[in-house]
DNA sequence: ACGCTAGCTGACCGATCGGTCAGATCCTGT
DNA sequence: ACAGGATCTGACCGATCGGTCAGCTAGCGT
């Protein structure tokens, strides 16, 4: 990916050392947290040294950062895309779609950050999704502070965050397949940013 | 709240080390995780030494059972009123009721095992907590393994314990006062426990 | 006045933390 | 064959981790 322009990169295969670190460091940053992950806890689990993944990431927050940013980078997208057209119902349900799409492919990056991120401010990409997130709230409330707008937004982030990470793993004890959840949790999503179904109307005082 | 009923307790004051201490060590586990939080951190946050932390509770892990028991045992108690009688359009509600209650007197708990059952496997007073919540789940959904129903009350459970801990301290930013949480709360996790039933709606818009 | 105990603390322990550094190994261009 | 950079590692560093222990102090029953 990075390093490597002339080498074929086979999708199957996982030769580039510092991707199979990232994906290591994820899995533990999403289930031990952050502060409970060390370094050598992820060099074991890739097979590798604590020497060689503080070659790769310059620090520990530093591989943190590189593990967060696709995902920090996808969701401004997402909100940027949402923003750049006026909102109608269905621009409101195009977004929802993209925002499901976005939780299924970053589920580990956004547990990471929703569970965390109170404990890791300073860390400039948390910081910038902490802003995201602020916007996004802002966004779908219309900037009037709705108490219950703003809890239907939370509960949506927050329990979409645990419900496929933790929750997953002791509910349903084997994870059901994405085919299956998708249209479950869009379901369940839309009724709670967009209740189309009931009051069409954007709530305007 | 937490009234101790004849102990003549000052709400002012809080004579209690131990108390102090549990308290001190809730707010640290709910905001930093358990594996970030260092019994230094716990002592200074408190004014005490590091030593008498280990004098009250055995080791860090007695703390943090000691610190969410009380919870549990709420919970259990919740589940086990709803299991006693049939189940009814009422009972339900109910329940949802108590449910409400329970998450926010118990938010920093319910928070921290929200969020770490995964990473604190082992600890008895956690695998406790787990069956609960899979209890829970089993009784709501009646056994029968709809995928969407599942996902509902996950979401409404890290949705609440996200939402009234980390969500709130930076989508509002002073926390709203209980009188106005609870009503938003109590609709949106009833609209997602209890599809059934008609909304509650007071409607005031 | 005395001893006893509960509460509390500093000194200390081995283990582990994140991070540095000097090589060892390998791979490629010449 | 050789040089040189990329990759990887063990040894090592100071700091901090959870936990033990002996001792200090204040209050209370006698």
């Amino acid at each position: 990916m990075t390093s490597d322009a002339s080498v074929p990169t086979p999708a199957t295969a996982r030769p580039s050392a510092s991707g199979e670190l990232r994906a290591t460091a994820l899995d533990q940053f999403a289930s031990v947290g952050f502060a409970g992950t060390s370094l050598q806890q992820i060099a074991d689990a890739a097979g590798y040294s604590k020497s060689s993944v503080l070659y790769h990431f310059a620090s520990k927050e530093a591989l943190l950062e590189e593990v967060l940013t696709p995902a920090i980078d996808r969701l401004e997208a997402i909100l940027e895309r949402f923003l750049a057209t006026a909102e109608t119902v269905e621009s409101r349900r195009r977004f929802v779609n993209d925002f499901i799409d976005f939780i299924l492919e970053f589920r580990l990056e956004l547990h990471t950050f929703i569970n965390q991120s109170q404990s890791l401010r300073g860390i400039p990409v948390i910081d910038r999704a902490g802003v995201l997130i602020v916007r996004l709230s802002d966004t779908l409330c219309h900037g009037e502070a709705s108490t219950e707008d703003r809890i239907r937004f939370g509960i949506a982030l927050g329990g979409a965050a645990y419900t496929l990470v933790a929750g997953m793993t002791f509910l349903g004890e084997e994870i059901a397949p994405v085919d299956e959840i998708r249209p479950a949790l869009l379901a369940v999503v839309t009724e709670l940013l967009a209740p189309v179904t009931v009051r069409t109307t954007p709530s305007r005082k």
